[in-house]
DNA sequence: CTTGACCTTGACACCGATGTGAATGCTTAA
DNA sequence: TTAAGCATTCACATCGGTGTCAAGGTCAAG
């Protein structure tokens, strides 16, 4: 599918998805005449990629995750910056969760309804 | 205590707290040499401060609901609009729980230690 | 062959949010 | 008196976009 198929079935402009390109998280292949051709997957690449930057994961994070994300490659190239960089994020998503969830009780308390 | 003292205890820095104040995050009194005081209270706020930014919070957020989390007034100006913020908000926060929450068991998988 | 929709690159500029740097000057303590 | 610490102010940086323009290539339908 062309970019701007993949625009519609996705929600996201086609600047947008040049855009995520352009930062790495969204391979394309190019046909002869030179437009970018997506796979089906790339829906829920973009998907992945949206909810991701939704909670608060930088494109830089998100890079570098979403290739073992995809299954592409599971644990082969698990270089020790990999997992460094993995390990990094799952403690500070946890550190966001706890937060998140304390605030949440913290707000909560003070409305009706829970 | 003087600004540099704060920002010594809370590991934050006197530019950031000045412009906390800037944002109605963080109340100051002033010494008539145009000093900025803070009470010991500040340091617990500073924290909550950061704290709720490295959640995910806007400061739009987070002015409105300190107040609360300190216990200056509970419950008392609960006007309507600010339990629609607060509603709205604790929405919010489990979207990015849950959406944290999958990523997390999505990227352990790949890890030997959870 | 033309028209119109769709695609390409590249650039420039702007937004809001969260900060950070640095210049310049006043106040206080040693 | 001198240095540390405080003050204000303007400006710049980064991140994640978004809009728009220019100048052009491609393609299917009529």
């Amino acid at each position: 599918m062309l970019i701007g198929e993949l625009s519609r079935r996705t929600g996201v402009s086609a600047r947008l998805l040049r855009y995520y390109e352009e930062q790495g998280l969204l391979g394309t292949r190019r046909d002869a005449n030179g437009y970018r051709t997506y796979s089906n997957d790339a829906v829920v690449t973009v998907r992945q990629i949206r909810a991701l930057l939704a909670a608060g994961l930088s494109t830089d994070v998100i890079r570098t995750v979403l290739p073992c994300a995809n299954g592409d490659q599971p644990k082969l190239d698990m270089c020790p910056q990999l997992v460094r960089t993995l390990t990094d994020e799952l403690a500070a998503m946890d550190g966001r969760i706890d937060t998140l969830r304390q605030a949440r009780g913290t707000l909560a308390a003070y409305l009706p309804e829970s």
